[in-house]
RNA sequence: GCGGAAGUGGCUCAGGGGUAGAGCAUCGCCUUGCCAAGGCGAGGGUCGCGAGUUCGAAUCUCGUCUUCCGCUCCA
């Protein structure tokens, strides 16, 4: 069917038809931001509505919200994002490998059986002198010459007001989960939500990761989509496996390919400080397997801290009488980010199709093969010639009210229908001059290529219908 | 930060000391009329930036900036 995906082509795909472009480019570009173009913002919006259709809209369980980027920055000392999540980065001056000095002496004291430690709360000069006491090899070249620990903070800083004192700074939210859960009990009682339930949240979050990359795979600034599932506490693990499958079948009803697609367990020794089990869904990018989706049992963590913190009670109470419980729900969050789902189901539906013409010449197709529900635009309306601008036009102006729709009528119809190929347009609408006396017009699917005549009434009830998953 | 590659019209690139080329794309007109590239025409670039060498630099030298790819990451 077709040759290897590249990121190259994708990237050169986003970039002339108007997916991706790479961000401040005027100026000379800035290092990983990117930004969506008109069918590319179309598209991504797309990917955010079918989550929120399921895990929100379609959802018993789940009510939705939108917090603010900028949070109290006590949230986030008892989320852990201060402090915990503050790597100390040490450099190997011999071959310029880069590690967590934590990890590595960790790591060291592991392979020589010696008495395991814990670095956790170790200052830097502690954790360099250990270090430089026990010669401590590079794990690359084996030689034993570091450069100092470098703080390293995962948090973008800000300032709240126009002072730049440190009262006054503030933190960009690295996830928006913490957003979630101090806005637990205002949820749980506006939404009138008795366990289990949940809260979804779509908005941007920002790292300063340390190695970002792969196109729009890793950046430093980018949009999560979160669910904070709350629960009975030893319900979770039912209610994990639940959510693991609710998210392979979101993604197999979206007609992303198994094979492409795998889960992944986490060991004990990966889980994050928060967690007591975390599966991943790796995606096969073209870079290799890549993290697209992660569900992780946070136990009961977060409102703990928070209650912790806050000193609120952040608990649930139900029965009555002397079987009346009060406890602290535990959370089972599924979470992932819009901008890896989108390149991940770009890179699903990317093909190249060698097609042959009448005179034997050869000749590339390039097909997105979207589904419907994804597709930036659901179907174009192309006049078979110009002179029936007229006719067609009023149908491109009565289906955009609906949903979105291109209109084209420069060229020859057979390049109108490769354009809306290399942006996944499911469906094209040709106007011909029969149009005119039947009624009807004549639409090609994109997969196919085939053709169905149908009376131009039924146009949208047909589009919709395609669009459903 | 480190290593590698690269910066020439929207894209892909060629050229190479005397002041810019191709193909594709775009736009207009004509033509065609159901799976791209038929005809005619048009617009668009101080060759990343700065300095040096030179009568003269996009072309040589130095510097600098930026991007892309790879370096234990988790959305």
């Amino acid at each position: 069917m077709s040759e290897e995906v590249t990121m190259e082509k994708i990237v050169g795909l986003a970039k002339n038809r108007g997916f991706v472009f790479p961000g401040s480019e005027i100026y000379g570009g800035l290092a990983n931001t990117w930004d969506y173009g008109p069918v590319g913002v179309l598209y991504k919006n797309n990917v955010k509505k079918a989550w929120w259709k399921k895990f929100v809209q379609e959802s018993p369980y789940n009510v939705g919200l939108d917090a603010a980027i900028l949070m109290n920055p006590k949230t986030w000392e008892a989320s852990g994002h201060i402090g915990g999540f503050s790597d100390p980065l040490i450099d190997c001056r011999n071959c310029n490998s880069r590690f967590r000095a934590d990890k590595l002496i960790e790591g060291y004291v592991q392979d020589q059986g010696m008495e395991p430690v814990n670095c956790d709360g170790w200052s830097n000069e502690k954790m360099e002198s250990f270090i430089e006491e026990h010669q401590i090899p590079c794990p690359d070249c084996g030689k034993s010459d570091f450069t100092k620990i470098r703080q390293f903070n995962l948090m973008f800083k800000t300032f709240q007001g126009v002072t730049e004192d440190t009262t006054s700074q503030l933190y960009l939210r690295p996830e928006t989960a913490q957003g979630i859960f101090v806005n637990f009990k205002n949820v749980q009682r506006t939404a009138r939500k008795k366990l289990p339930f949940g809260i979804a949240q779509i908005g941007k979050a920002f790292r300063n990761e340390i190695t970002p990359g792969n196109f729009t795979f890793r950046t430093r600034e980018f949009e999560q989509m979160e669910l904070e599932f709350f629960c009975r506490p030893g319900e979770d693990m039912e209610w994990f496996e639940y959510w693991e499958d609710f998210c392979h079948n979101f993604l197999r009803s979206l007609g992303m390919k198994d094979e492409n697609l795998r889960l992944r367990a986490h060991e004990k020794e990966e889980l994050s400080h928060y967690s007591s089990a975390t599966t991943d869904f790796e995606y096969k990018f073209p870079f290799g397997w890549g993290e697209l989706w992660g569900v992780a049992d946070r136990t009961n963590f977060d409102l703990t801290q928070h209650t912790k913190f806050s000193e609120e009670e952040l608990t649930y109470s139900e029965g009555e009488g002397k079987d009346r419980q009060t406890y602290i729900p535990y959370c089972i969050e599924p979470s992932v980010g819009v901008d890896r789902m989108a390149l991940a189901f770009l890179v699903d539906a990317y093909d190249e199709q060698v097609l042959t013409d009448a005179k034997g010449k050869e000749d590339v197709r390039v097909v997105l093969h979207f589904h419907p529900a994804l597709a930036p635009y659901k179907a174009a309306v192309l006049p078979l010639s110009k002179k029936l601008s007229e006719k067609a036009r009023p149908i491109y102006e009565e289906l955009c009210k609906y949903f979105s729709v291109d209109y084209d009528e420069t060229g020859s119809i057979g390049k109108r229908y490769r354009r809306q190929d290399e942006i996944g347009t499911p469906f094209c609408i040709c106007v011909d001059f029969d149009t005119e006396n039947d009624g009807c017009v004549t639409i090609r699917d994109r997969d196919s290529m085939e053709q169905v005549r149908l009376p131009i009434a039924d146009v949208r009830d047909f589009l919709e219908k395609r669009m459903m998953f």
